[in-house]
DNA sequence: ACCTGAACACCGTTCAAGT
DNA sequence: ACCTGAACACCGTTCAAGT
């Protein structure tokens, strides 16, 4: 034992990366143990110490590859006829990363961060760029509002998708059908642009 | 020490869910251990197994109070001159509300119940009980539609309400004064209200 | 240099033993 | 009967010691 060396620094976080997210996905938060990550890479705890600075550094990276693949699932989503349904057709793929991984992306929205930590910016970057389609479909929408007005809409409007995600997801307003869901986000959706469109 | 009955089993109770939403309050929920509890209300961790069966049915009592006081600071918002306005009240008492009780508020939708566990039907009244306001005036607002999609409209509006909330105070989205939170806020009840009424 | 694994200071939970 | 507190099986984190 020691000095194996079988597996550079880089390959070995990529092992405890997708350790951490099967382990994640499948038996949710609550399960994620040093011990059990190590355990599943064939490393021992200290190890892991080696590749991340401790557990918050460890989710915080778990949670910007969920970011990538966030974003990569809302990019996937081609334009559709008209703006406001290329609106729904984003609305409904957030619905559905949400519900496919559902343990992953709880976790984004739930991990605080240590005391005073600072959120690194090569993460909020990648927290900006899941926002990127939605803010710019704002932005053709209604072209002539100002740059932050955009910004507020879209966010407000994509907050409240988000919200209704998380109520019915976390299963704490009575038994909901997912089909129940999408209906309640093209609600919503729909009667924002209805009034949005107006301004 | 041992058999002091200083306490009645309903006080003890009363003394750990205080010492509880003090701690989350003030330290945050990571800080909530039964040994600090216990210290906080100078018994022993056995003692609050006297009194909850766990943890995690320790910290649904605290989410039922935290709900409680959710409906009350609901209750005390005063019908408007419109029923849009009172909406638009509503929403604005419930941000207030989440940031004021950000921490026990958090907790409400954070906490998973164990495996397997059923959502108590006297927790789940309560919870309802934090809609009721909004979905009487959703009924109010459009008489003629059907119970079940002005329950849907209620819900899609106010998880759009929630979903601001949670995004702008856990700061995932940038750094955001409350008061634009506010706008945004506004922002998609009156524009959601826009289009529904037009329903 | 790389990695181990024992050690430390914590957890939640239980339950025999004290009054 | 009421409550204690030691014991158990866990945590995250560190770091001297092995190869």
């Amino acid at each position: 034992m020691a000095r194996r060396s079988e597996h550079s620094h880089d390959e070995i976080k990529r092992m405890v990366l997708e350790a951490s997210e099967t382990i994640i996905s499948e038996e949710g938060f609550a399960a994620l143990t040093v011990r059990r990550i190590a355990l599943e890479i064939g490393y021992t705890v200290g190890s892991i110490y080696m590749v991340f600075e401790n557990m918050a550094d460890l989710i915080l990276h778990v949670n910007a590859r969920t970011l990538d693949d966030l974003s990569r699932a809302l990019e996937e989503i081609s334009p559709a006829a008209g703006l406001e349904q290329t609106v729904v057709d984003l609305a409904k793929a957030y619905l559905n990363f949400s519900g496919s991984n559902f343990n992953r992306w709880r976790l984004i929205f739930e991990h605080q961060l240590p005391k005073n930590a600072e959120i690194p910016s090569w993460y909020q970057r990648k927290a900006d760029a899941a926002f990127y389609r939605v803010e710019s479909l704002f932005r053709q929408l209604n072209p002539d509002l100002p740059e932050i007005e955009i910004r507020a809409g879209a966010r407000a409007l994509w907050g409240g998708v988000h919200g209704i995600c998380i109520l019915s997801l976390t299963g704490k307003s009575a038994a909901i059908e997912l089909s129940d869901v999408e209906s309640s986000i093209i609600l919503l959706v729909e009667n924002f642009l209805q009034g949005w469109k107006a301004r």
